[in-house]
This record gives C-alpha cells, structure tokens and sequence, in this order.
DNA sequence: TGTACATATGAACAGTTATTCATATATTTG
DNA sequence: CAAATATATGAATAACTGTTCATATGTACA
C-alpha cells in the first residue's frame, strides 16, 4: 500500500522498513519544490550579488549595473528573478527605481551557506 | 580608480557614493560565486528530496531510488553532485554503499529555506 | 510637445543540466 | 569460476537558463 507508486526503481528495495519509515516523514512533493525554486534563485552569481549589494544598500538599476559591470538590461531580468520570488521589493520615485530585500531570511540563508563554503 | 571597472553598463551612474561604498564591502568575488555554486545544488528538487531523506535517515542507493520513484542510474548521478558538493558521505558495506548528511548547515539552510517559502 | 533618460521586456542564441540508456566495476554467493 | 546484484559512469538528448540585442514604456524637463 505505501509502495504502490514504487516502481519505476529498477533495483530490489533492499531496506523496506527504512523506506516507510522516511516516507511517511517527508514533507508533502509540493514544498519541497517550492524550496527547490528557492534555492535556483540564489544558484546564480549574478543574483547573489545583487542580493549581496541589496543587503548593505537600497540601490537602483542602473547604479547595481554599474556596480557589477554589467548591462543594464542583465539586471533588470535578474531582478524580476528576484521579485518574483519575492526576495526584493521595489520603490519608484520618477524615472529611477529603488530596489532593496524584501525579507530577513535572505541573510540567515546566507549566512549559513557562506560557512558551508568556507570550511 | 575605485570605477576604473566599470565600463560595460550602458547608463549613468546615479549614486557614485553609494557604489563605491558598496563595492568596499562587498566580498570577495570568488565567495559569492562559491556560494551560488553551493546553493545550484540545493536548487533541484530531486537532490533536496535526496538531502530531506537523508536527514531523516543513512540510506542505500536503491532505497533512495525506491524512495523517490526513480531510477538508480539517476540517483547515482545526483549523489555524485551531492559528494562532490561535501553535502554527503557515503559508506561502503559489501556490495551496498550507504549515504548520509555530512554537513549540519544543511538543516539550518533548509530550515530558513522552509521559512520563506511557506510564508 | 519633443527629447533625454531610467527601466522593462520579447526574441534569439549559447551554454548548462537532468535524465535515460547502455555498460562497466565491484562484491557476494552458489 | 559463474551468476546475481549494487553501484558508478560515459554518451546522448531534451529542456532550461542567462545574456545580448533591439525596442517599448514611462517620466522629467526644456
């Protein structure tokens, strides 16, 4: 019953019990893709740097391009990226656009990683 | 001098104060694309799903390819990526090679990962 | 109203990536 | 040694992604 969709694997189940048992603990299919997309997010340089920017200064467009030498058009796609995953949020006084973090996790999540990579 | 980089953008620089002190603090460029590398691991639902079964338990390869409804050739491509990212250690016992979580950040980043996405 | 400028966006292209398939390696057991 | 089984791996392919280029949108200001 709990292995009825078991079977594409094309190996004998060699430990049943641990199987069930780490099933029936896994958060349900949909958060873990959520989390997924999260993290495809922050898998991008380009993005982490924004991101990295973003958390010592509110900045606008143009100033994140010319701060990570890259075209502006680059950064704009990144920061709907970002927008959409609701990382940033955005202020518009006339023609200039403010974007800053929109979230506290951001930094925790980086913090923790940065350990991981510098061991 | 502190710009002397800077070239590629198409547009004005608004705020130079502000990007110059930015880019003062920013971390080394070498960091941050490590860390984008560490966190396009995480961003991949079959390999959090491999990671999240982990926490829960030391698993065989064809377990974890029964876990998750997949092939064991798959698996074993994504838990090379997980080595070679040091998120996993493995141990071998006769024919059969156990896995686990070699890394305690990985909780903590999955923990705040949670925390946004289930905002 | 027209020009300049900040930003956004669609299409195209190049590079990357996850899975599959076939097969190799290694270990156990008969 | 031979057969069975657990795992690893290389090649191929389909799908995805980041940047560029061209252009559109929207705002300020002369």
């Amino acid at each position: 019953m709990a292995n009825k969709d078991i079977k594409k694997c094309d190996c004998t189940i060699i430990h049943e019990d641990v199987v069930n048992k780490v099933k029936e603990n896994m958060p349900p299919e949909e958060n873990l893709y959520d989390l997924a997309e999260l993290f495809k997010v922050f898998g991008d340089s380009t993005r982490i740097r924004i991101l990295y920017a973003l958390s010592a200064s509110p900045m606008c467009v143009c100033d994140i391009a010319a701060l990570l030498n890259m075209s502006q058009s680059a950064i704009s796609h990144q920061l709907r990226i970002l927008k959409q995953a609701r990382l940033v949020k955005y202020k518009k006084e006339g023609k200039v656009v403010y974007y800053s973090l929109d979230d506290d996790h951001v930094n925790q999540i980086f913090a923790h990683g940065l350990e991981h990579v510098k061991e």
